[in-house]
DNA sequence: GATGAATGAGGGTTCATTCAT
DNA sequence: GATGAATGAACCCTCATTCAT
């Protein structure tokens, strides 16, 4: 067969990154084998200590990307704000449709901080994608206020993931407004 | 010989569920086993399946304490308020001090929340305490604005447990005003 | 509820013993577990090494008692016949119907052939039973014709169990008469 | 260290399941065991389910090979007679000495049996040897007459095994002699 | 550079058995 | 006499990792 032939394949690395990502979103960190990912990723299984140190450097590096991704996908929502209103909208947009309306995002969020949570050296990961919000907040409102926001936000994550019914997009505008004017 | 002697300890079963919520809070659910737990309860690795269905009923159990603690803990807070103003001064108190102070809470919580992200079936354990302090406030408070003081307070939660430098009382006491006024 | 009473029951070993065959029977010798045999006769777990010294002692007595009921059985059958003509026709019965139509009994049998073959002290059980057949032919018929009967007999014992489509009753009768002209 | 050395050992496969038989010949099925077989075959515990999906398939495996062993020698027995004399007289040496001399060999057809009775999946592997005998008896027999002998010669193995005092030649020759006249 | 074969440590779980009651 | 609570040995199996190729 064709598909059985050795693939030149030079972003193999990358490409077991993304799926090690699905892996965890799907089975958690702790379902989360090599042979799991390497099956994901078509890929042998002597591939995965070859490319990577171990497991837990995997794991760093696929939440790497993670905060990686997100961080970008913040800045693209946040970054075409011009005043504190279209800040206050763009933060809105972010909530309610982009980012986070995927689940594997917010999964992959909290397997992340849990993982932080034990991990004090993937702590960083944490502060460069919640540091974005903030920074771009912080261009429009004073420091207390954006650090107010961007906590609400976080709070409006964690119940959007857990909760069966969302917030309205209305009840969100009002808090926002309440807590930046 | 004297350490053969069977040991009589009626509440042996709980506390294995105590210790393996400890285990959870040091090495995560991944890192979760039936060995490190019996070791750490210094009970015989027989005893876990003795008690236990298997290790899911034993992480369901332990989640479940974890989640009654927790509502335990808030209820104590928030039903001593009888007015607006203390609900707002309690509040605080739980955000700033008593419950959320110990790390090893917050931990837990977020391997629950990443836990239950993958398992529908615990999620009505995060609705419970998640539920709590919406409940109180809603005494004082209309719904919309009970809601967002909730996911106001998850947020800093989150914050707490990832960000080195903390909220200060002043700036959380703020943001509460502003939502409840 | 009334059930849960202990009841003063003065035949559960035998009961016991009886249910184990089952459970042999249904599970083989090496899926044959107290926990499976005490659940199945509704005994506590605790009965299983009270009343028997232990497994080994459990499959001795199971497997004599089946010997017995085989012996007897076949005894019934063959007992009634007066002349060489009707031990012919007793022997193609039991072939055909009586004993043998149960599969239980023949999933046993090489249950305890298998036993048996390992286990040298529980051989004589196994003669009791085979040699009833041939003790009472020996009445109709010289010695080898006797044992040569037998045999065939038992050879059938071993097809009925394994082929799908059994022998036809003329044929055996044929056999028969040919071993015993 | 020395001890550490990757053994390179191609034909490991085909060893372990010829040392399944052996412990499954001296501990039956019900005492076989991956550890033992991993002692006896001298190889670690983990080659067992690295060669084998599980127990299942290995018994699977090994039972396989019993039968096309079998079938190989009552082959090579039976496949140089020429005429219905010659295939009486190969029958009489494959009873009396070939493959049923090893007791070995009789005792795995009684633990296949068993097994067999329980699990229908490996039922035709019984088939495949039991058939041997009559399909070659048959080119020189009637099919009724074929059966018959092959019924009986099961008959006498079981004996065999079973028995102390084996068959004499000379009886076995003269069933053979009558059934087939 | 890349991989499939191989391993040993450790995973969850089952079990016959013991013993205090 | 009888039992339920408890145990430790052994079970099958999975895994990250190593190493010869």
């Amino acid at each position: 067969m064709a598909t059985t032939k050795r693939r030149f394949d030079p972003e193999r690395r990358d490409r077991i990154i993304n799926v090690a990502l699905d892996v965890i979103a799907q089975h958690g960190v702790s379902g989360t084998t090599h042979r799991r990912i390497a099956e994901a990723a078509d890929v042998p299984l002597g591939a995965m200590t070859y490319y990577f140190e171990g497991m837990t450097q995997l794991l760093h590096e696929a939440f790497s990307r993670l905060a990686d991704t997100l961080s970008q996908q913040m800045h693209d929502s946040l970054a075409k704000a011009r005043n504190a209103d279209e800040a206050r909208e763009a933060l809105l947009d972010l909530i309610c449709h982009e980012v986070w309306s995927s689940e594997r995002n917010l999964v992959l969020v909290f397997e992340l901080s849990a993982y932080a949570a034990r991990e004090p050296s993937v702590r960083p990961l944490l502060h460069s994608w919640m540091g974005v919000t903030e920074g771009y907040l912080s261009q429009y409102f004073p420091p207390t206020v954006a650090k107010q926001l961007d906590s609400f936000l976080d709070g409006i994550l964690l119940r959007n993931l857990l909760q069966p019914q969302h917030f309205s997009r209305e009840e969100i505008a009002d808090a926002i407004r309440k807590l930046s004017i």
